[in-house]
DNA sequence: AACATTATTTCCAAATTGGACTATATCTGC
DNA sequence: GCAGATATAGTCCAATTTGGAAATAATGTT
């Protein structure tokens, strides 16, 4: 629904040039920053073309105004993230569902370290309600829900998540990666956690897995 | 030419009136709703004294500037929490640790609940460094976690908590809680859920418990 | 009544806001 | 190459918002 420029003309008489998809990049990358940042309110369009290097009133030549500037740069997010995790489902064979629970965990968190912005866009629009929330609700998280909710009952009845409602379940486990990448900061000074290396992140995923997908593991007693 | 706050000086020559309590304790709600939800940054003096009803100038009066007010306000949300937890805590004997740990999972949640902001102001400060992130640290967020790390080891050694970094379990836990209710809004249209129902946030609790503490308690005698 | 405390009202100087406008540079299609 | 479309630069503005100061009025305390 929607093309990579601003504009949607029926009929594009010239492609569009290449400094002009790196200025839209540029302006993307910084769009989120500010927005995960300061929230949609709290970023103005001049903040946005600053951090990009870039003249502010290429923003509305770019892209028409701040929340189609939004919408834009939320949508490229998580359109990448779905990317990612399409991928690297794709490697893990149907018959092995709890390699295909790992999988999911992992990718969620290497995605929201590279992107911490995931998860800090969904918490700043999840404060008050907006226009905003609700298309991201129904253009990404509903679907990305319903997915996963699917596939949580499957490998409850199996045995190998925990019991519970797989509604909550599914946001613990969310949470649990996106929502602690999030708070990165607080937690190197707070817990001696530093989400950046490679290593805790393994660590954190590890125990997400251990926690919410106990069964197929030695059981004590 | 010291200007009088809330905090109390060294020798008041008169008391704070009952208005002016009034006045700081609307000021105070306002600033933590308008924080929490647009960040320090994208939260002007006056949006805060509209959603007090009051007018703008006292903020000045009673908090000197933008800043105290969030210290102040920040302040209040983290005490009144820590009040709670004491008290709830007090209620479980010492001999039951893993009551005790059901004790802080529901306090920290119903304290949630009935204050968002709890989590969300976290969240808004830990996007970037700054000194009211330090103060928060340093003043709550440290001494909070220092003290649980320590129980948690504890049940963790006893087999009532699940293995692995303490640090993260704690984090784990906080976030199933708080970041659970900080989405609220979006868990109600993408999940179904509504963390404003005494049932669903008793079911939160219970597999929050069930999923990070499934070690039986040693029962005396 | 006297005086401190609190609230109201008006004001300001600075910064920020979105956006218009013109001129210039650069690319595309021919 | 050229013409016309595309993209950027640079400048400007009017309106609003910002945090805060100040003088004045009202209210409570002693």
């Amino acid at each position: 629904m929607d093309t990579q420029t601003a504009v949607d003309l029926e009929k594009p008489e010239r492609k569009q040039q290449q400094r002009s998809i790196v200025t839209q990049q540029k302006l993307l990358d910084a769009a989120i920053e500010a927005f995960s940042e300061n929230g949609f309110k709290g970023t103005s369009t001049r903040d946005i073309a600053d951090r990009a290097g870039v003249h502010h009133p290429l923003i509305t030549y770019h892209f028409k105004n701040k929340d189609q500037l939004w919408r834009t740069a939320t949508d490229r997010i998580f359109r990448e993230f779905n990317i990612s995790l399409v991928k690297a489902m794709a490697e893990i064979p149907d018959v092995e569902p709890k390699a295909k629970a790992e999988a999911f965990v992992r990718t969620y968190l290497r995605y929201s370290r590279s992107q911490p912005a995931l998860h800090r866009i969904i918490l700043q629009e999840a404060t008050y309600p907006s226009e905003r929330l609700d298309w991201l609700v129904q253009n990404h998280l509903r679907p990305l829900f319903d997915e996963v909710h699917k596939s949580l009952i499957n490998l409850q009845e199996m045995g190998v998540a925990v019991q519970g409602s797989p509604a909550l379940l599914f946001n613990m486990i969310r949470v649990c990666a996106g929502g602690l990448v999030a708070l990165k900061l607080e937690l190197q000074h707070t817990s001696d956690i530093d989400l950046d290396s490679d290593a805790q992140i393994s660590e954190l995923a590890d125990m997400i897995i251990r926690v919410f997908f106990p069964g197929d593991q030695p059981q004590p007693g």
